[in-house]
DNA sequence: TGCCTTGGTTACCTTCAGGTAACCCATAGA
DNA sequence: TCTATGGGTTACCTGAAGGTAACCAAGGCA
C-alpha cells in the first residue's frame, strides 16, 4: 500500500474554512478597491464614490456596510448639514489592505506574464 | 483651495486595471482551493474530486482549464487505460500560491477577531 | 415655498456562476 | 456483449450578485 494519498490534505467548504472564509471576504468585485482608495486615508462617501470608477452608489453603501461590519473600516458621521459621513480603515482594516497588497503586486509584476500564456493557450485551443 | 484631493489615487474598472485582474482571477469559488490542494504535489482529476470537498465534476474540469490557460497548472495526459490525467503547479502557480498563502494566513489570524466583530454589529443593528 | 446638498434606501430587472444529472469515449476484462 | 474505469462534455436550471433609476430625509438658503 501507497502512502501518498494519506499525506494529502482534504479541503472542506463548511463555513469554519479559513480558505473558503477569505475569498468570500474580499472576492467579490468592489471590496479590494475601497480599501485601497482608504488607504490613503479617511474619505467621504462621494469622494469615494467618484474615485472608484464605476461603482454604483447602491453596491458603495452595501459594500462599506459589509466591510464596516467586519470591523475594517470605521464609519463615522459628522451631523452638519448637509450631513458629513467619513470612512476610514480600523487597524484590521489596515492589515488586510496590507497582506492583500502584497497580493496585487505580485499580480501586477506577473501580469504580463498570464496574458501571453492565455494567449498562447487560447491560439492553441482555436 | 485645498490639495487633499489631489493626492488621492482613482481607481479604473477597465482590464487592465491589476486589482481587478487579481480578484477575477482567484476570486471564484474554487481556484484557490485546487491551487493549493496543488501544493502538496501533483495529483490526478478524480484524487482532487475527491480532496477537495463539494466540487462538482464540472466545476473541476472548468476552474482546472482555466488555471492551466492562465500558466499556473501544468496537465499531463498519460495515454494509458484508463487514461491517467495529472495536474501540477507549475513554477508560477507556485509563487502564486505562495501569495495567496500569506493572505490566507493572515485572514486565518484574526479570523476569530472579524467573528466577533460581525457578532456585535449585527446585535447593536438588530 | 421651493430647491440644493449629502448620503443614503428601495423596487425591479438582468446576468452569470455554479449545481445537477445525463451522456460520451476508449479499452480491458469477464 | 456487457460492464467498469478515468476523465471528461453537455443541457438545463436556480440563486445570488450587481446594475438602474426612482425616491427619501434633514436642513439651509434664496
Amino acid at each position: 500500500m501507497s502512502s501518498d494519498k494519506q499525506e494529502r490534505r482534504v479541503f472542506h467548504n463548511n463555513e469554519d474554512c479559513p480558505v473558503r472564509n477569505v475569498v468570500a471576504q474580499i472576492g467579490d468585485k468592489w471590496s479590494i478597491l475601497i480599501l485601497f482608495a482608504l488607504v490613503d486615508g479617511p474619505d467621504r462617501f462621494n469622494s469615494l464614490r467618484s474615485r472608484i470608477e464605476g461603482i454604483s452608489q447602491r453596491m458603495l453603501t452595501q459594500t462599506l456596510r459589509d466591510l464596516e461590519r467586519d470591523g475594517f473600516v470605521l464609519r463615522t458621521v459628522y451631523p452638519q448639514v448637509p450631513v458629513k459621513v467619513e470612512y476610514e480603515l480600523t487597524d484590521l482594516g489596515k492589515g488586510l489592505s496590507g497582506s492583500v497588497w502584497k497580493l496585487v503586486s505580485w499580480a501586477d509584476n506577473h501580469h504580463e506574464t498570464i496574458r501571453e500564456n492565455r494567449k498562447s493557450y487560447d491560439e492553441a485551443n482555436s
